[in-house]
DNA sequence: CCACTTTTTGCAAATCTTTCACAACTTCCC
DNA sequence: GGGAAGTTGTGAAAGATTTGCAAAAAGTGG
């Protein structure tokens, strides 16, 4: 049965059979633990998953494990999304990471930094 | 399902009946076992076949069995793939092997992401 | 016994994962 | 605003695992 599950938008292609990820139509190679990672998110692009799932799901970590491990492999996956990855992957303060589908950045909008008085 | 009893690209000719290979047209000698493996790969061509699926199918080693014949064969392989063994033979780190159908090394060509209008 | 094939063995090399120390940031409260 | 406490970001290093490889040993069929 070819049931080719992916996850896709106009930047980014997750492909959960071949276990490869497309950033820009170009091919990233993701270790194990990244693309498990990466997995865990884009299965639930849009909404909170908060740490504790994500020790327990990718890890099998229970929860009263301290580690720093997860915040390296997402330091990693928002590398290798190219420029995209603060966009992309989230963090929840006090919670989680959320993965975000693309959303296309405002035509213009001024920043916070443009708006200050030149003395 | 009528499977084709051949794998064909440009390089390279594995001929599942007769258990022959050719590499740019040059019939090269396998062993059996070389042959067996290289069959369980060019059949899932493009796809990951783990570690432990080519030592059941093609050793009919159960799961607990440690050894490094698989790697073995997979360099013996390589080898007689000539010079394109590195790239028809894909190591995925810790999971397994993949053959890859070949491509043609890209000429030049401009990517989408190289298009956007800069300033 | 011989030629060939296959497996084992023991490192070396490559790769991936986790930890660590500290910087940067958020939140909360006075 | 100005700490204090807790959380996350980060680069580098250590730790652990996996794979590559060469040579030797073991198996196979004539």
């Amino acid at each position: 049965m070819m049931s080719n599950s992916l996850y896709q938008d106009s930047h980014c292609v997750v492909d959960f059979t071949l276990a490869r990820l497309w950033v820009d139509r170009r091919a990233v190679t993701l270790t194990r633990k990244e693309y498990d990672l990466l997995s865990a998110l884009t299965a639930n692009a849009g909404e909170i998953v908060p740490r504790g799932v994500l020790l327990r799901t990718v890890w099998g970590y229970g929860p009263d494990i301290r580690t720093r491990t997860l915040d390296v492999h997402i330091r990693r996956l928002r590398r290798k999304l190219g420029g995209y990855g603060e966009q992309y992957i989230e963090t929840i303060f006090g919670v989680g990471y959320r993965f975000q589908p693309w959303r296309e950045p405002k035509p213009f909008a001024a920043e916070p930094h443009m708006l200050r008085a030149s003395a």
